[in-house]
RNA sequence: GGCGACAUAGCCAAGUGGUAAGGCGUGGGUCUGCAAAACCCUGAUCACCAGUUCGAGUCUGGUUGUCGCCU
């Protein structure tokens, strides 16, 4: 691990909630700069989901090159390691070629994780059962029982996981049963992780109602653009209903209508508000990111090529670009 | 004009004499191998007035409002 000042690749960080205007920002700062986009993004990954995740079409990209997009089939898995492999690929890429990388998207845990490099440990393939193991007893005996064991090999962890968070609880007991060690002694060590990256980030906010009056239009925009037809489509390829591309917003709602669960003006109301919901999460997690600075996209009318003008500067000053 | 029903938090909605379930939304938050996921926290004195009662959202009368039916 390189941690020299002087090595440290140079980088650009754009963040924000859902609809704030993160891909076109980067796009028009791509063009400034001579730089790619890397997305942040945990399902723009997958390809054929292309209206539902608000994808940047081949046009809007304007001729930057665009990473970590269209990477793996709707019926594939991606791990945050997974992750962090394919963005390291595309940061060793940038650096050969003298490009500057933007990192831009919503999914704060893989943003965090490409930026501070935070270790995952090894997937070994193994504990595929031993994770469906310990699901087996939080159905059969409940999360309690579950929260139990943790609680006697790793005490610290367990009075930071709620009882009912199955999935937590799960892998810090899998980070035990592998390594040995809690993974509530892991976690601290890589709360001490600086970044890797020596980068000028910025977060992109708006007023809350403003902010929901686009995600609402935006959804719109989706269901005119074809989603309901996108989702079809992704289950007559034979996409099964509980994949985790299928778990995305926009897209389990709609499997619901085709379901016939609900109407389809009920889905869509459901992926307003899902959308609203996600952005508070975002908004959550970005507050407490370190390292980003605010940016009121009101302020330049919300006008991309205004704010990546601003960002530019920005740049210079910190000296990310000489 | 007459008859009947109903009025509980932003919305839906339990509760029918002992000091207000729940769901949704809203707001806040957690987060280190599924993260657009998973999980946690968050509100009212019951339309108004007067009675009965030790005690009323819950009974009685009135007022206002809403809905339905009838002439």
């Amino acid at each position: 691990m390189q941690t020299d000042e002087g090595t440290r690749q140079k980088a650009v960080v754009i963040a924000g909630p859902t609809a704030s205007g993160k891909s076109s920002c980067a796009v028009a700062l791509c063009r400034m700069t001579g730089g790619a986009v890397l997305s942040m993004d945990s399902m723009q990954i997958y390809r054929h989901m292309d209206i539902g995740t608000a994808k940047v079409t081949k046009e809007e990209m304007q001729g930057v090159r665009h990473y970590l997009i269209d990477i793996l089939n709707p019926d594939e898995n991606c791990s945050i390691s997974d992750f962090q492999a394919a963005a390291d690929a595309a940061l060793a890429e940038c650096r050969k070629n003298g490009v500057l990388p933007v990192l831009a998207g919503g999914t704060g845990f893989y943003l965090h994780a490409v930026v501070y490099g935070n270790d995952f440990g090894r997937d070994t393939g193994a504990d595929r059962t031993l994770r469906d193991r310990l699901q087996t007893i939080a159905m059969e005996q409940g999360a309690e029982a579950l929260h139990h064991r943790l609680e006697a090999v790793d005490p610290e962890a367990a009075a930071s996981i709620h009882p009912n968070n199955v999935k937590r609880v799960i892998r810090a007991l899998e980070y035990y049963e592998e390594t040995g060690r809690p993974i509530s002694a892991h976690n601290l060590e890589e709360k001490r992780r600086m970044p890797r990256l020596d980068f000028a980030g910025f977060l992109l906010q708006e007023d809350r109602a403003r902010l929901y009056e686009r995600i609402n239009r935006r959804v719109d925009m989706m269901r005119e653009a074809g989603l309901t037809e996108e989702v079809r489509g992704l289950l007559s390829a034979g996409i099964m209903p509980g994949a985790t591309s299928l778990q995305a917003i926009g897209y389990k709602e709609i499997v619901q209508y085709l379901e016939g669960k609900c109407t389809e003006d009920e889905a869509y109301e459901a992926i307003r508000t899902g959308s609203r919901h996600y952005a508070k999460r975002q908004n959550t997690w970005f507050k407490r990111e370190a390292g980003l600075e605010r940016i009121d996209i009101d302020a330049f009318d919300c006008d991309p090529e205004k704010i990546a003008g601003y960002m530019l500067q920005r740049i210079k000053e910190k000296g990310i670009l000489t």
